[in-house]
DNA sequence: TCATTGGTGGATAGCGCTATCTTAAACTAC
DNA sequence: GTAGTTTAAGATAGCGCTATCCACCAATGA
C-alpha cells in the first residue's frame, strides 16, 4: 500500500493530509476514519485515530464547511436578551449544543420582524447545519426564507397543534391554556374583578391575554376596561406604573395578573409603596417565575415556565434532525406549573 | 479584455467568478473590488458592486475564511449568563459587532478557569478574527494561548493600568475604586459599623472588597468580622440570607454594602420582612444599577456602571485591532457613577 | 466457470475564495 | 529616446477538506 506523500504545509498546520501520511492510508481514508462516516476497516480507524492524537491534528472547520457544504453552527434567533426568559433558553441551547461540537451563532431581534429577516438572510450566508427561531409569527418572506434554505428548523416557546406532516418541529407549552389557569386560580380564590396587565404586547403575551378573556367570559366576568395593554417594554417600572394606573381608573378591581414576572414585580413594589394590601384588597400574579419572585413581599404567585428544559429538548431535537434522523414527536408540550404563592 | 470564462457551478450558488464574468473583469480584480483592497480603477469598482447586486451576489464566509486564514467571527468569552450584568454587554457588542459584518461567538465560562481554557482551545481552531476575555485573571496555559494565537484580544471589565507597551487592551473600570467610593458616601451618611456582602467571589468582586477594606482601614474604622463572604451564585434569595446572617452575628451592623444589586435587592426585601427600617436602622447599597434597583422600597443606592458602554468601546477597540490600526488608549476606563437613593 | 453483487480504499476534482507572483501599461528621470 | 520605476489587472496556485466516481477483491448465484 503506496501513500500519496503531500508536501508539508506552508501554514504548519496539521492538516488531515499529515494524518494520513502518519498513518499510511490516503486522506479519504483518513476523513472517512476520524468522522466514522462509512464503512472502514476497524485497525485503519484505531490506526488513525492514534496518528491525529499523536500530532494533535484538529480539523478546520472552515474547509470542512466549503467542503461538505455546511457548517458547524446553529444560528438561534430570539427577541430580546433583556428578559430573562429568554437567556435561560439561550444558555441551555448554547450548552447542549457544545456538547455536540456545534457552535451557537446568537442573534436578537428586538420583536421585529424586517430585523428578524434580515438577521435570518444573514445567518443564511453562513450555512448553517440548523435554526432555532422563537415561535411561530414572522413575515412571509421569512417563513419561505427558512423553507427554501434547507435547513432544519425548530421552533421555541410555543407548541403546534399538529401530527406533524407539515414538517414543522416546536418545542413549548401553551400560554393560552397558561394564562387561562391563573385566571382560574385567581377567580378561586374569590376574585371577581381580575384585571390583565401586559407590556410589549409579543404573540406569547397576547396568546395568555386569550386565555385570560376565555376563561373570565366564560364565567361572565369579562369587561374589557380591566385589559390594560402597553406596548413598552416590560420591566419592573413598568409594572409599578400599570399598577398606578389600573388603581386611578378601575379602583374596584380585586386583582391584577400580569403577564410577566417583572412587571408583576413592579406591582407588588408598588402596592407597597402605596399602602395597598396584597392579596386581601387587590391579589397579584404573574408568569414564567423568573429569579427574585419568591423573594418578594408577599412572595409572588406565577406560572413556572420549563425555560432550560425548552432550550435543551430543542436542542436535541434540532441535532437529530440535523442527523437526519426522523423525530417520533415533532411538536413537544412540556407544559407549565402553577406557583402558588402568598400574593393571591 | 477577455474574461477567463468559468463554468456555472453545480451548487447553483452566485460566486464571485459568476460576478467576475458578467463585469467583465477577472475573478480577482472583482474580489478586490468588492473588499475595497488595493487600488481599483473606479469604474470597475462601480461595474463590478452593479453585477454583484444584480446577481444578488453574497460571499462565502467559508471560503472566505479559507483562502485569507481568517474568519469574520470573534469569540467572547464570559462567565456567566444569569447576571444581568454580561449580558448588558454581551448586547452591546453583539450589536456593534454585527454592525460591522462579524459574527459573535459566545462562549461561558461559569468562572471556572479550565473551562474558560477548554473553551478558548475550541474558539481558537475556528481562526476568530478577533478575542474578547472577562477581566484578567486565567490560567497560565489559557494566557499563553492567547498570546501565541496571534488573534487580536480586547480584556473586558476591568482596566489595565499600563502604558500600552505591552501589548494588553482593556475596557472596564476600577472596581477598587467604586468600592472605595461607596464605603466613603456610606461613611459620610454617619454609618460606623459597615458591612461588606458579597457572593460568587469573583477577582472583580475582590477588588471591590479590597476598595472597602482599605477605606475603612483609613479610618479606622475595619473589622474582620464586617465581611460577610460567600462563593455562591449571587441571587436575590441570597442577598436576603446574607442579611439575616449578618444581624444574627453583628447587630450592631448600621450599614450593608452588598458587591451586586440582586443580593442588595434581597438584603432590602428581607429588611422589609423583618420590619428593620432602612436606612435608619441600617443602610444598604449595591453595586451596578440593576434592573429594578431604582423601584424598591426604598430605592437602592448604588454604583452605576457603564455595562452598555464597555461593550461598544471594547467592539470598536477590537474593530480597530482587527484592521491593524494602532489603538491610541489601549486600556480605557469608562468610570462609574455614584447613585444615591433612600436606601443609604 | 463467468457475470453479478456488495463492500472497502483510493484517486480525482473541486468547494469559493484570496495571497502572491507576473505581466502590461503608464509614468518618471536623465 | 532608453532605461528604471511605479501602478493596476490578471494568471496561478493553493487554503484543507469532502463528494463522487473508480478500482479492486471477496463472496454470491446460475
Amino acid at each position: 500500500m503506496v501513500t500519496k506523500i503531500t508536501k508539508s504545509r506552508a501554514t504548519g498546520r496539521v492538516t488531515l493530509a499529515d494524518v494520513a501520511k502518519e498513518s499510511q492510508v490516503s486522506s479519504m481514508t483518513a476523513s472517512r476514519a476520524l468522522r466514522g462516516e462509512r464503512a472502514v476497516d476497524p485497525a485503519l480507524v484505531a490506526r488513525v485515530r492514534v496518528a491525529a492524537e499523536m500530532l494533535g491534528y484538529v480539523p478546520d472547520p472552515a474547509a470542512r464547511a466549503l467542503a461538505s457544504r455546511h457548517s458547524s453552527h446553529v444560528a438561534i434567533l430570539i427577541p430580546m436578551l433583556s428578559n430573562t426568559l429568554f437567556v435561560d433558553v439561550l444558555e441551555a441551547v448554547q450548552q447542549t449544543l457544545q456538547g455536540a461540537g456545534f457552535q451557537t451563532l446568537m442573534g436578537v431581534t428586538h420583536y421585529d420582524p424586517d430585523e428578524e429577516e434580515q438577521l435570518l438572510r444573514e445567518q443564511l450566508q453562513h450555512r448553517p447545519a440548523g435554526l432555532i427561531v422563537t415561535g411561530f409569527e414572522r413575515n412571509e418572506a421569512t417563513r419561505q426564507l427558512i423553507a427554501k434554505s434547507g435547513v432544519p428548523c425548530v421552533h421555541l416557546m410555543e407548541v403546534l397543534k399538529s401530527n406533524g406532516s407539515d414538517g414543522i418541529y416546536s418545542v413549548g407549552f401553551s400560554h393560552e391554556e397558561g394564562g387561562a389557569a391563573m385566571t382560574k386560580h385567581l377567580m378561586g380564590q374569590g376574585k371577581r374583578r381580575i384585571a390583565f396587565a401586559a407590556a410589549q404586547l409579543d404573540p406569547r403575551t397576547l396568546q395568555r391575554l386569550e386565555g385570560w378573556r376565555q376563561t373570565l367570559k366564560a364565567a361572565g366576568m369579562y369587561d374589557p376596561v380591566l385589559e390594560c395593554l402597553d406596548p413598552a417594554p416590560s420591566s419592573i417600572a413598568q409594572g409599578g406604573k400599570m399598577f398606578e394606573h389600573i388603581f386611578k381608573q378601575q379602583p374596584d378591581v380585586d386583582a391584577i395578573f400580569y403577564c410577566n414576572d417583572d412587571l408583576a414585580q413592579g406591582g407588588l413594589l408598588a402596592a407597597l409603596r402605596l399602602g395597598i394590601s396584597v392579596p386581601k384588597q387587590v391579589a397579584i400574579a404573574g408568569f414564567n417565575d423568573l429569579n427574585g419572585s419568591d423573594q418578594m413581599l408577599p412572595p409572588l404567585s406565577t406560572v413556572r415556565t420549563p425555560r432550560s428544559e425548552i432550550g435543551t429538548t430543542s436542542a436535541n431535537m434540532l441535532l437529530a434532525l440535523i442527523k437526519g434522523q426522523t423525530v417520533p414527536v415533532p411538536n413537544i408540550d412540556l407544559g407549565f406549573e402553577l406557583i402558588t404563592r402568598e400574593s393571591t
